[in-house]
DNA sequence: AGGAAAATTGCAAACGTTTTAAACGAGGGG
DNA sequence: CCCCTCGTTTAAAACGTTTGCAATTTTCCT
């Protein structure tokens, strides 16, 4: 009844193997009936190509593979899960699945994604949070395997695949909508490692500034490094707790956004009365934090979808760097801004 | 330089490629300075060994198969991304990676399952979300296919491996909780969908409820559609419109909760003074959402991690059962939920 | 030194598929 | 009736790995 391979599907129909493979892969030279007597008796017997066999003949897996990134123990996001679904969304039409390897304790990123790349798991990759200098992308460039950043590398002498969304943009329009709103001291909360992302949203921060030439402004930045909990916390409190605090403190990320909300309400401080906050990401509890932030909105999930796009041309073989794109995050203002001091009264 | 194949390895160190690929396995019918020589060649050329030649012949793939949830446009959750990870961090530890299927538009999830599971993409395959009449569960029992789920069927006429949390004595310790504080009349939000766990949640309130013979007590129910957003906030509405309003409500998980401490407040209702609400799942944005759902905290990404191990014990041959486990969840105390009225005075 | 036993290595088949090149049968033209 | 062509089918090789069995070399004992 049920028939496993395509030897015993063949000779239930009387045919040979290369009928039956021809017939189910529609080559017009096989007779049209053969075909659909092919066809039926393969659809009534459950017949399920074997991956293995077809991969190694073809040289193409039809996966596409992801390395997940490191976590801490009590690390949560929803990030994850809207990519992943995002991916597997722009995926699904072209018959790839989606490969999800996870790092060792002991092993580096790299040695997995290089892993991942030389046995023939995949036929591309997406590689997430890049690095200014990123080691991830310099090999899968020189290699010259498909793959899409989502993000960008700083030194940017080669061509390769990436969509990012538009921090630098986004920054200066948070600039400019505290400036407008009175705000002249300002505060950013980032993180210590040498992320592309954090240096692009700091310099959109920074240009938007300059480009007032208002020798009033003023820009205090603290860093600390992005899994270390304590440390983003007393990050913070440096900058609450400073002789002059600023009024309006921008977090390069929600979750730290969210972070300079706990602690300002744990020093009686209220938003947006005495310091007005802003995010980006809008993740699921910046609407749920009182009094709501505003942040920017990326819409991860399409972002996913279209970063699966770029890849599936990349894999049939279009150049790298076709198709990339820069999108731009929406203001989704809540009420943790609002007007600086009075001035000069 | 670099060896992409075994019969390259094989020349370039002038023994046969059967020496080379039991060399590589730690075969000790290979002379030991043999291993060390092939070992340090296969290292410096950069060889990784081909999965779909290895899979061909072993018949295995050393993957394990995920079908992602099918979800709304707007849908976030934080549950995917935890449980992939400790999938992941489950499995990484046996050499084993995890594949992400995605349904598409007219397919079934069965379908995808199914060729999942034939085309030998995968060795095992994790099943989430399970509904009292589970037709995956079902298939793949009678299949004899290595799988664990994430939940559980409710009927249990065939023996197969399931890991789950124990709602049905979070919701008897929720009761318990809101009966001690006085509370007498209570509400319970939930879904139309038969899942078990509604079933099992549900259960345990009403056990809990006729342990105490107390003839005060009431109990309301109103379920909707779980995906259908604008059904949920009408049925949330239905039970706080009521002439008698329950002052006690548990949602059947966090989001339902969290959507009923949303209208409550549009109705000006105090929580925890006027209403009690308890949650289930405690996502990050419970902790956030004034002032704070107290819920039951299940530990997705640890429950992941031993849902892999039990698969991999029975794709390693043990028996479907092996190993089952209720996990308790524990109970989160935040502010949502406070003394029932006065009574009788 | 001779032989047997032990240690080490190699040959060849197998896994299930796709594909190149060739074979086969039917039909038509001369 | 033969040859050629066209439409259809098939044999066999190839992909890269593992493994049962056989072959070869080394070691050890007498």
């Amino acid at each position: 009844m049920r028939a496993r391979t395509l030897k015993e599907l063949a000779e239930k129909l009387g045919v040979s193997v290369t009928t039956v493979s021809r017939a189910l892969a529609g080559h017009e030279q096989i007779a049209l009936k053969t075909r659909q007597r092919v066809a039926e008796a393969a659809r009534e017997a459950g017949y399920v190509p074997n991956i293995a066999g077809r991969q190694l003949v073809s040289g193409r897996s039809n996966f596409v593979g992801f390395v997940l990134p490191i976590r801490g123990p009590n690390f949560m996001d929803s990030y994850l899960g809207e990519f992943i679904t995002g991916l597997g969304e722009g995926l699904v039409h072209h018959g790839i699945d989606l490969i999800l390897a996870t790092v060792q304790p002991g092993q580096s990123e790299l040695e997995v994604l290089r892993h991942l790349v030389e046995s023939g798991r995949a036929d591309g990759v997406v590689v997430p949070r890049i690095a200014a200098h990123d080691e991830r992308v310099q090999y899968l460039a020189e290699r010259d395997f498909p793959f899409v950043a989502h993000g960008r590398v700083e030194n940017e002498d080669f061509a390769y695949s990436w969509l990012d969304a538009d921090g630098y943009a986004a920054f200066e329009q948070a600039f400019d909508l505290l400036y407008d709103l009175g705000h002249r001291h300002f505060g950013i909360v980032s993180i210590a490692e040498n992320m592309t992302f954090r240096n692009l949203r700091e310099q959109g921060f920074r240009k938007a500034m300059t480009r007032r030439r208002d020798p009033d402004l003023r820009l205090d930045i603290e860093r600390a490094p992005r899994f270390d909990r304590g440390a983003m916390v007393s990050a913070i409190g440096r900058m609450l707790d400073a002789p002059e605090r600023p009024t309006a403190i921008i977090g390069l990320f929600d979750e730290i956004a969210l972070t300079v909300m706990d602690e300002a309400r744990r020093r009686h401080i209220s938003i947006p009365r005495d310091l007005s906050v802003v995010g980006f990401d809008n993740i699921a509890a910046s609407a749920y934090a009182p009094p709501g932030l505003t942040t920017f909105e990326v819409e991860t999930r399409s972002m996913a979808r279209a970063i699966a796009n770029i890849l599936v041309r990349r894999i049939d073989g279009a150049p790298p760097g076709e198709g990339n794109r820069l999108i731009e995050p929406r203001l989704v203002e809540r009420a943790s801004h609002g007007p600086g001091p009075k001035r000069g009264l």
